[in-house]
DNA sequence: CGAAACCTTGACAATGTTCAATCACTGTGG
DNA sequence: CCACAGTGATTGAACATTGTCAAGGTTTCG
């Protein structure tokens, strides 16, 4: 891959040349199509990825046999990071194309020795691992505190800032079952929950569209009982 | 405060002499009753707060007045890491002894410099990050699969193995309503759910003391719909 | 002893899950 | 072009889990 990509990821900025170039060298930029398994459980385990466009599934199965969907990553999101300084690691998990994406891997061993020598990316990793960890303690709040309603608005409230473009209307971008597994639901009552909010708070859906007139209102909806509101309970 | 606590610190392994002086010269060590305000919510912004002994409760309030139980810490667990770096935060919280503790304190300025200049601390924060990143996923995941029942069977197995050399019979270290609202659940139903949890896997609680005699039970009643199991499920 | 804090219990309401059936949409092959 | 299978979404009914509210019990500690 070239190196002028990782340039302009913040992950990796101000990094020194040398190791730009190393990354570039061993890292490898591909696309797939919807559907696809982008890392297989062994390959994860070895694999930093990042995501450049498009989304992508993070999901492991239980004991059971159902699958538990553990994140779903866009553009400028990554995975892999907990198995840097790991000779075991208990976490299991498959990455899957949820739409066309553009990725690219780093193997961890070689992101590991570039963070031992580097100090400038230990530092920028760190960043976006305390980010990403104030994210899930918001997650977790949100799981023990809203009921499937409210963790619907909550979701909605935070895609309207991503598409800042178009704040009222925009493309729900994957399933609503993955979206359900995502918030911790079942798809029925997914549904139930989202006709519940739409009525509530104004809400359409058609054709893959979300329409959004009221933010006030979801705000209303969503954030009593939190210790956040929005637009400070972001975390895309 | 005096270095030599610091040392064994695995936070702060391997730091060069000039460093540990300076947090030394700066970091505060107290103790504390149980019941105490550890930090206040505008202390709580400008401080690192590492636990020596002792448990200590994490905790916010929503908009509509009730409290939250972020995290419980004991020994070995500190907080405030989300402070670093950042301009303003939205994670709010206050820390209150809920056991006689021992602490110390750090201000994050200077935790913040030093890790701009020391690669070593660096690392060893983004190590422990890391850690604590995986034991939020495990958070997320059980409370979205596992009913009450369940998560308090996997909060005694992660008790179990810290408490390794009397595996049978253990002290719980705090107050049942706590624990109910960290494992997410109302106190009527802790009881309730403890009670079913106890008939099934042959658990007794007299005193303060848990006993658990059967932890294989106890496994398979807990980690069945788990991506993960027993002793795998440690996060302490 | 008596107050306060904590835990338990019961009755009931709210919320979420399960399972089965139906509907809508899509792509395929005849 | 239509029939048809396959997928995903919705709906209904029965059920399970959790929350709420009120009351009563226990423990702790001044």
């Amino acid at each position: 891959m070239s190196p002028h990509i990782l340039r302009d990821i913040s992950l990796f900025a101000n990094l020194s040349e040398v190791n730009l170039e190393e990354i570039a060298k061993f890292g490898k930029q591909f696309s797939c199509k919807k559907g696809c398994v982008v890392l297989s459980t062994q390959r994860a385990e070895e694999t930093f990825l990042y995501v450049i466009t498009g989304w992508i599934k993070l999901f492991s199965e239980s004991i059971d046999g159902e699958e538990i969907v553990m994140d779903i990553l866009t553009k400028r999101q990554y995975c892999g990071e907990h198995y840097l300084f790991r000779k075991r690691c208990d976490m299991h998990y498959m990455a899957e194309s949820i739409s066309d994406v553009d990725v690219f891997t780093i193997p961890i061993q070689l992101l590991e020795r570039i963070l031992r020598s580097s100090h400038q990316l230990s530092l920028n990793l760190l960043q976006n691992t305390l980010e990403k960890q104030e994210r899930l303690n918001m997650e977790v709040e949100h799981l023990s505190i809203q009921n499937a309603a409210q963790r619907i608005g909550c979701f909605i409230l935070r895609v309207c800032v991503v598409n800042k473009g178009h704040p009222t209307t925009f493309f729900l971008p994957y399933g609503k079952s993955i979206l359900a597994a995502r918030l911790g639901m079942r798809p029925e009552t997914f549904s139930r929950a989202f006709i519940k909010l739409s009525r509530e708070c104004d809400i359409t859906f058609k054709d893959g569209f979300l329409q959004v007139d009221d933010i006030e209102r979801i705000t209303r909806y969503v954030c009593q009982h939190c210790s956040k509101v929005y637009p400070s309970c972001q975390y895309f």
